[in-house]
DNA sequence: CGTGGCTTTGAGGGAGGTCAAGCGCCGTGG
DNA sequence: CCACGGCGCTTGACCTCCCTCAAAGCCACG
C-alpha cells in the first residue's frame, strides 16, 4: 500500500553507507546543534560517538514497520522520513514527517510504535539499542535531553491533534505549510519556499484529507495568491495571510 | 468557553485539601500500583513522599491555563481532569482526560503546554517544581520513569490522531468507549458499564465532532444494541461489535 | 413549580469524500 | 527522436456525512 509490494517481502536490515567504516564525527556534524546531541558536554559527546553508526537508506525504503523489535535509536542527519501507523483495512495514519537533526527514540516496551519510510535517500545516525540504553543509565544529562526532546514532541502531537480535530482542509493546508517553513527555517536560511519532499498522498494521510482535497486546497490558495506551487514545493508569498489562516 | 467567565478572573491557586496538614502516605495510596510510583524503590517512594503534598480541587475549578509557569507535576488519585487547548476564536481542543494513576509532567520550558480544569471533585497528589526538579537530577531512576510515561503519552496521542484523522464518527465513538472502558479496568474491576463524567460537549471537542454529532451517534449505537446509555455512562452490551468498530 | 443547563431530536445545507477522466512529466524502448 | 506507458497530480460531477440552526425534552436546584 505504502510501499511497493516487493518492497515488503524484502528483509530490511540496516545498511552501512557506500562510504562506509568510517566512524561518525560528532565535530563535524551538521545537525549537531539542532538535534538531542546540543546541550551535551564533550565528554557526553564523545561517548556517544564511540556507539554511533552512520546509515544510509534510499528513497522508498522501509526503515522498520510498527511492532518490529526497536534495535537501534537514530538521528536523522539528511533527508526526510515518514512515520506512520496503518489499519488492518488500508487506512494510513501519517504521524509525523522527520527532518534532519530530528530523533527516532526507542520506545519503553523496546517496540516500534509506528513505522517509518525514507521519502527521500537519508543518512542516519544510528545507536545500537543494547550501548545507548547502557549510556542512558550512566549519562542523566543524556537522559533528561531524550526526556526534553519526548515533551517536545508531545507538545507537537498535541498541535497535530488540534490541526485534525479543529480545523478545516484550508487551514490544516495553511498549519502544515507555517509548521513546515519554519522547521526548515532551523536548518537553512530562512527561506519563502517550502520545498515538500512528501507526495500529496502524505500529506493526505497526516492531515486527515483525500489526496483531491489537498490537490484542490493547494490550487485554491495558489489562485488566492497566498502561495504559489512550484517543483517539489511551494513558494509562500502572503505570509501574513497564511500564518493567519494557519493559527485561527 | 469552557468555563463560566466569573471562573476565568478568579485567581486559581493549589488549595490543601479539607483534611489539610495531612502528609501524604504512599504505602495507602490507591493509585500507588497504577502511576508513575510503580516500579521505585522503597527509597525513591520516601523521597518522593517527603516533597508531596495531597490538593483538591472541585468540579469545574481550572487547575492551571496553557502557558502559564508549571509550578508542579502532579499524579491524579481521584477525579477525573480534562486536558485541552484553545484557539483565539474559541475552539477548543480536548488532547485527554487523565485520571487516577495518570501523571501531569512538567515540560522542558517549565510552561504548562495545555489548560486543565477538573472534571469531577478531583484529588492529585503534587510535587512542587523545584524540589521535584532536584529529586529527579538526584534519582534517574525516577527521570527515567518519567520518560517511560512520557512515551506512552505519546503512543496515546498517536492513537488519539488516528482516531481524528482516520476514523468516522460511529467508530470515533466506538473507539473512545472501548478506550475508557480499558483505562478504568486498570482501576477498578473490568465491568460492562463505563462511566462518563465528562460532558457530551468534551467528548464532542476530545473527538473532533459537534456535540449534537455526538448525541445521535451514541443513540444510533443504542438503537443497534451495542451500548445502553445509562446515567453518567454507557453500559456495553455487544463488546465483540463495539470493538470491531473501534480497532477498523 | 419555575428556571437554566445539558441533552436529544429534527430539518436543511455545505465541506469534503468518492468516482472518473484528463493532464503533464519522465523514463523506456522502438 | 518520438511514441508509448506509467505515475503523480489536477479537475470535474456528484453524493454523503457531518455541521448548523432551531426547538423541545429532561433533570437538578432554588
Amino acid at each position: 500500500m505504502a510501499t511497493p509490494d516487493t518492497v515488503i517481502l524484502l528483509p530490511k536490515r540496516t545498511r552501512p553507507c557506500t562510504h562506509d567504516g568510517a566512524r561518525v564525527s560528532c565535530e563535524n556534524c551538521s545537525v549537531r546543534l539542532n538535534s538531542v546531541c546540543a546541550a551535551l558536554d564533550d565528554n557526553e559527546i564523545a561517548a556517544l560517538e564511540r556507539i554511533a553508526q552512520p546509515v544510509c537508506f534510499a528513497a522508498k525504503e522501509t526503515l522498520f514497520l510498527e511492532g518490529e523489535d526497536a534495535e537501534a535509536a537514530y538521528t536523522v542527519t539528511r533527508g526526510a522520513i515518514l512515520l506512520y501507523r496503518i489499519f488492518d483495512d488500508g487506512r494510513r495514519q501519517v504521524v509525523g514527517f522527520q527532518l534532519p537533526g530530528d530523533f527516532i527514540a526507542i520506545d519503553a516496551d523496546k517496540h516500534h510504535g509506528y513505522s517509518a519510510d525514507a521519502i527521500t535517500p537519508v543518512t542516519l545516525c544510528r545507536f545500537p539499542r543494547k550501548e545507548f540504553t547502557a549510556l542512558l543509565a550512566k549519562k542523566p544529562n543524556l537522559l533528561q535531553r531524550l526526556y526534553d526532546t519526548a515533551e517536545k514532541e508531545l507538545s507537537e502531537a498535541r498541535d497535530h491533534l488540534m490541526a485534525l480535530g479543529q480545523r478545516s482542509a484550508r487551514e490544516k493546508l495553511a498549519w502544515f505549510l507555517v509548521h513546515l517553513r519554519r522547521r526548515s527555517a532551523r536548518l537553512d536560511a530562512a527561506s519563502d519556499t517550502v520545498a515538500l519532499p512528501m507526495s500529496r498522498q502524505e500529506i493526505a494521510d497526516y492531515l486527515g484529507l483525500t489526496i483531491e482535497t489537498v490537490s484542490r486546497t493547494l490550487t485554491a490558495l495558489a489562485r488566492d495568491k497566498v502561495i504559489a506551487i512550484v517543483p517539489n514545493g511551494v513558494k509562500v508569498t502572503d505570509v501574513k495571510k497564511i500564518e493567519r489562516l494557519a493559527a485561527a
